[in-house]
DNA sequence: CGGTCTCAAAAAGTCAGACTTATTCATCAC
DNA sequence: GTGATGAATAAGTCTGACTTTTTGAGACCG
């Protein structure tokens, strides 16, 4: 989607990845350079870079005379873009949706308390433009457009806070409002309180009313949680 | 700490990551693969699977006929915990402890919380023990015990959770308390009221309590937030 | 003068092959 | 059984030649 496989290095790596991370290589999986440079038919130079990109995602651990051991699961580095990208196109796609909708449960809300404090005047004009543009298309089966201002309006929240580990979330939190609306719910227009919830935190953040912007995010990831049930109601 | 520089390439990673994070080259600067491999006094082929290992932490971006240039920071893979490290043992240490202490503010509540409802009986006993060793080691300038016992135990907190991306933070959290404890503040004995504090976590989540662990983990985190002077108070 | 076209240079990308080194495992001596 | 020895193995490294893409400059028109 962002990153195409670029050279032969890429198209290996968007191969094997998505092989890996689906559990297709069991964790101990011993591999060799030279056999996978033959199955995809490149140099051994090139598979040797794929293998160096894997291993600095501690997806495999490559050591002398043994060969490309693939590591657990509970050691891979989730956070990487790419992985999380390949396990959102693999069968545990569920449960990483999952995983992810309780991070932006835990992240959103403070984000949105600390844009409250240190959004400046240009960040709180895109906000509400973004929650006009969700309200505008929130009708009438408009929801691409509507998916649009909706992931807009989450990056700006995470821009807005001011702290960089919240903002590097956008892209997760992109993957993930975009996964919800192309494969699983949302056949219909958008939940209008969601949509109104919105326009609110906007309001808030403007305000500079940290406790009220955190509050009525809650209430969004609130949501998020409900549509996959994993919050008990 | 965790990954030494294991081969050629792996050293060459530990001189350039951190020249990069660090802002030596400032971004959009163009660095060329054979001059570098000349530098290190490695051959290309070492240099250039460095340089696929930079590339995928999305700190420099390799295009023909230009070279490796330098990404901006706002595109860095931020979470990685190699990127981390480097960043830690830089120059904007400072402010990279108060991201992830932000980040560690609004995660560890909330994984509290879920360990309340998901943790196993072992994980419950292991958190008794840790918080057990914090008091064993909260007076006469133990740091150093105390230090071991309470990074498992907000890692148990972070395992417990269930969720895979909290639990990923631990190398984090392990890296800013020790990093708070080596260089930072805390000259004397810990905090009693925050040893406290973390022996009631424990007993709440034992006891199947979420919103009393979820309270009592964030006035951990305030505490966290207060030494570095991030809250208003 | 402005726009496009062509071409050559530059740097990454790729490949093949030879060589080095660390690690493991099996064998053997004690 | 324990420890030393050595051979096999697969990753690691180096080198040099070649390919491919991109860009920038200069030529060639409109």
């Amino acid at each position: 989607m962002t990153t195409p496989g670029r050279g032969l290095h890429g198209h290996v790596l968007e191969t094997l990845g998505p092989a890996i991370t689906a559990g297709e290589y069991p964790p101990g999986s011993v591999l060799r350079t030279d056999e996978l440079a033959q199955r995809f038919d490149v140099s051994r130079s090139v598979m040797r870079e794929a293998v160096r990109v894997l291993e600095s995602m501690h997806l495999v651990e490559s050591r002398r005379r043994v060969g490309v051991t693939v590591r657990p699961k509970s050691e891979w580095n989730v956070y990487d873009p790419q992985v999380i990208r390949w396990r959102l196109a693999g069968a545990d796609r569920p449960h990483q949706l999952r995983s992810l909708t309780v991070l932006r449960s835990a992240i959103e809300p403070a984000a949105a308390a600390l844009a409250a404090k240190n959004a400046t005047a240009e960040q709180c004009a895109e906000l509400t433009e973004c929650a006009l543009g969700m309200v505008a298309h929130s009708r009438g089966h408009q929801l691409a457009g509507y998916l649009v201002h909706d992931v807009a309006f989450h990056r700006a929240i995470l821009n807005a806070s001011g702290n960089e580990m919240f903002a590097r979330l956008g892209d997760v939190v992109a993957e993930v409002l975009a996964g919800r609306t192309h494969h699983e719910v949302m056949f219909e227009d958008p939940d209008p309180a969601a949509v109104t919830l919105h326009v609110q935190v906007a309001e808030a953040v403007r305000a500079g009313d940290a406790a009220r912007a955190e509050h009525l995010t809650r209430e969004i990831t609130v949501g998020a949680l409900q549509e996959l049930d994993i919050l008990a109601p």
